[in-house]
DNA sequence: CTGTTAGCGCTTTCAA
DNA sequence: TTGAAAGCGCTAACAG
């Protein structure tokens, strides 16, 4: 517990030597140096983050909310939790967790300066959040693409873009029929992901571009749903040859049920996906997809986060990751 | 941004005064305390949390080390950190999170005193990190029991009357030949749990008092490992007629297996886990079980943590929570 | 290259 | 019931 002023006295220097010492603020003499590195190792001083945050005005800590509800991804979450925590500790940054159901903390914490900025995960269609993220004094990034993100910062993939891109890929390679798969959207008061409405725009433009009739079909995620899709359209119909599944929850049991029912990939169907790499390539099959980059959005939102933090004259943003084709074993060659 | 100050101003008392209105440390006249708010309310004031940090010299947040090795169960880590951010919040704590795997940042935190005590989950047996952690001047709690604590204070679920009770409650429903299974034993490099040794003993001690023979099995969690394992123990030979499953990631495969070769529960076989409850109830079957109670570890490392930050007199100790058993489908009535 | 000193915004003793 | 003032431990002018 030895203070910078006992390391000035025990190295016989003076107070803002010792500081000036360690931050390496300005030029200090080799023989000061060590005879401060001395008393430092000595005395086991290490500088009170309070003091220094209290004098700087930063705390070095980044709020990051996120979500508790049973309905979302734990994998993902941590996928995301842990490639923030990589960003962030990379710039010297510590993170401090809030769970986005007690909204009120989350501002809390901002208000009272506990973290420089805010990171907020799981950003929902109309987030009631927004208004009063919005009106803080700290920088606050989003992870989403709200129609309204309220004036505030926004990181995301391109689902727009990557819907495109999947029905591109489909049509390429010889698929004229091609349908989207998608969870069934919630009632009028269920969140809708911010994802929702420009995935399926992306479809639907790409559709119309490449002149081919569009065809979203809405499934929930259990067995018999997906078992009963495959059989009326795929099996006695054979009304598609592409399948677009924007749909992580379906996308193991989808590859499961086509197994059963002996349609076989890519010769009776090819299937694009839109989902993160590791859930394209689990279950029995490895899908093609277009890959969204959990990671690569974690470390852009540190970035945005702290760059509104030196320089205050970014203007608000959204930044959308491209997407990029991942060939699988779903798709022919082209 | 207003400061103290600015409200003592505009409500004309000193900053003592409004310091005692907020902590409400001393008696305040209510007329004072209404001109104080009302200046609070109009100036939008919000303390400092960095400054009361250092007057303090508490920064009312806890640091959690939360393991990112792939092997690791996501889900088991977010359940983790909700309860333990559920019991920080309720005393008024909020949480910092570092990677378990970036050991040196851990300790920074807790010198630094960015927190003021730290919670270690996912120890393992003969831990690295223990000596070190011991070294802090801050209360650490671990997560896990492992034999040589070097004087930390420990939190766990109590493995060994664990494994007692559910070999107990097996014998009890007319089990008389009952074989554990496990996961294999790392090799001597690899991490071992610290529940591993403890769970095995009560499994062995259960038997040695009920006058059975122990037999354990260590399984990889590879559908053909069960599956052999199901048709030449339980098919082929009638080896056995109970079993104790310790072995998290096999438990649903374990259950497809005994139904696709007609392995009957509880006539044929009974089981009973030890594992978390929506694991036990996970697959296709609901298998009765010891639960591990992860919410309660979480809430009472918080707990554990914080009273070592209050009373200092507190001798070091572990804490294990003691089992209980859940008949579901797997089991007799007895 | 080094020292002196005035904050940062709160808490709390001491004094009234 | 209230006020004045001394810290908490560090940073960063300002002054040599």
């Amino acid at each position: 517990m030895a203070t910078m002023t006992d390391i000035a006295r025990e190295a016989g220097v003076s107070l803002s030597t010792v500081s000036y010492a360690l931050s390496g603020k300005r030029p200090i003499s080799d023989a000061t140096r060590e005879r401060v590195q001395a008393a430092i190792d000595r005395l086991d001083f290490h500088p009170r983050a309070s003091a220094r945050a209290l004098a700087l005005q930063r705390t070095s800590l980044l709020g990051l909310a996120v979500p508790q509800r049973p309905d979302v991804d734990d994998h993902v979450v941590m996928e995301f939790v842990g490639s923030i925590l990589g960003a962030a500790h990379e710039q010297d940054y510590d993170v401090l967790l809030v769970t986005a159901e007690d909204h009120a903390r989350t501002l809390r914490v901002a208000e009272e300066g506990k973290v420089d900025a805010l990171i907020v995960m799981d950003v929902v269609e109309g987030d009631a959040r927004i208004p009063s993220l919005a009106r803080l004094h700290s920088p606050v990034v989003l992870i989403g693409n709200p129609q309204d993100a309220g004036g505030l910062a926004c990181v995301d993939f391109d689902f727009l873009a990557g819907a495109m891109l999947a029905v591109r890929e489909l049509h390429a390679r010889g698929a004229s029929r091609v349908a989207m798969l998608k969870p069934p959207s919630a009632g009028p008061d269920g969140p809708v992901p911010t994802y929702a409405r420009r995935s399926r725009l992306g479809y639907a433009m790409a559709c119309a571009e490449l002149g081919m009739e569009s065809h979203v079909v809405e499934l929930p995620p259990e067995p018999e749903a997906v078992t009963s899709f495959v059989r009326d359209h795929l099996v006695e119909q054979r009304e598609f040859d592409g399948l677009f599944v924007h749909h992580e929850p379906a996308l193991a049991l989808l590859g499961r049920t086509l197994l059963a029912q002996g349609v076989h990939c890519p010769d009776d169907l090819q299937v694009v996906a839109v989902s993160p790499a590791d859930v394209a390539m689990n279950g029995p099959w490895e899908v093609s997809s277009v890959d969204i980059p959990i990671p690569a959005i974690g470390q852009t939102s540190v970035a945005m986060a702290l760059e509104r933090l030196s320089t205050h004259e970014t203007p608000a943003h959204a930044r959308l990751l491209s997407p990029a084709f991942v060939p699988r074993g779903t798709t022919r060659a082209r």
